[in-house]
DNA sequence: CGTTCAATTGATCAGCGTCAAACTAGGTGG
DNA sequence: CCACCTAGTTTGACGCTGATCAATTGAACG
């Protein structure tokens, strides 16, 4: 088992190209675990202590404040989260639960700094890696300050098709709840929103999602790549 | 003017623990420039050739989309912009404008590169520093996703009297309508969220603010580390 | 003094959140 | 096998937040 996770995280642009004999180092001190859906792996203000890699399952990180609560981005296999708090030692932002059941790898913050210093590959994939996070973000805060819900939901559908492949009918991966929360709006408001995407071809039902029509959908969603693209 | 500028550079965290020599090296390959105000430096979408370095003056990053624009960050000296996009060799997310006649240092981002490479150090500062700037875009997009505009207002405010001293009155260092976009919000709703915020001992007059009664204003703003601090 | 642009104010309206209720689907237990 | 429970989703009604448009005031500058 353990063996299997191991070509997964390997092949992570973060793990990718280090030394064999630094990635084995990680591997020994790492900790596997599996857990159950709904579980709170960590707290938002807690201290970091270990690198997460997600090797199988769900996870979703959110933030509260004053009694609210929204959902910042979802985790899937093979990806890694709270880098950032990791390379600086500070505490976390987000909280993080599983959103199903799940196989978590914890790196110790240390080794990781540990094995920085020494493998100049690995150096330079954990810059990359964080200027990737920093970049999606950014473009996360573009999208909620430069659109309407209705826009944001419209590219969010038409990433979805590209994900799934590009057929015109595709599941959501995640309630509709998570993807309000994610997009910065209410489940009613998000309900509202695909009645009105209807207009421009797409129809739902259930987590059933067909968009009739691409071009017109795009037309009115008007999507860029410096918002909409991931990873560049 | 070039070595006082070498001082301002070299106390920024990404550039003061690496070694003196790389150092030189990229100052010997660093344009300096001076601009006037409103000229733009950079536009979002073009290729990344330079980290840029705010030596003097003040620079204006924002975004378009569909004919809106909003204000993403003010950078000020000593301040360094778009590391991200120049270790990922992709194209710039954000424009850049000054707002002030500005002094910009310019390195070009194959030099970065490589002194990144042989400076162990200074791989260290890049990695610390983008993981601050991916903090900082988190608690943005918080801020953002979890509060009303007044509540930003009033947490804004209360970070700026904190970053002017601590007296109960301070300037606001750019126009009000800057302020309002990088909140999130239109100047008229500034303005009214100003007064709003009256009520619970925040007066303005012109860009002179004063804050009469610091816990008050606290009980409504709720101020957090884990959105309001800066660097940790 | 006139020009220009930011800031304010008022009126209006759209977007979106809130609250409540009805509906649906998936799972449980009698 | 069906009744029932639970939780997500949808729908409707309503109201607040904040955007838009227009007009006025105010301040900086030539």
């Amino acid at each position: 088992m353990k063996e299997k996770d191991f070509e997964g995280i390997r092949s992570l642009p973060l793990f990718h190209e280090m030394e064999e004999e630094n990635f084995q180092e990680l591997m020994r001190v790492a900790y596997f675990q599996t857990f159950p859906p709904q579980i709170e792996l960590i707290s938002e203000g807690e201290p970091s202590d270990f690198l997460h890699i997600v090797a199988d399952g769900m996870v979703e990180l959110f933030s509260n404040w004053n009694n609210r609560e929204t959902t910042m981005a979802i985790v899937r296999p093979v990806g890694t989260f709270i880098l950032a708090a990791t390379v600086r030692d500070a505490p976390y932002l987000m909280s993080a639960r599983t959103l199903e059941k799940s196989r978590i790898v914890l790196l110790p913050s240390q080794d990781v700094r540990a094995v920085f210093d020494k493998d100049n590959a690995f150096a330079r994939a954990v810059v990359t890696e964080l200027a990737a996070c920093y970049r999606s973000v950014i473009k996360a805060s573009k999208n909620l300050k430069l659109r309407t819900s209705t826009e944001r939901l419209a590219n969010y559908m038409l990433r979805r098709q590209e994900l799934a492949g590009g057929a015109p009918s595709f599941e959501l991966p995640i309630e509709k709840r998570k993807i309000a929360s994610q997009l910065g709006m209410t489940p009613e408001n998000l309900s509202r929103a695909l009645r009105t995407l209807g207009e421009y071809g797409l129809e739902i039902d259930g987590l059933k999602v067909t968009i009739a029509d691409r071009d017109d959908l795009t037309r009115f969603a008007k999507p860029t790549p410096l918002i909409d693209d991931p990873g560049t």
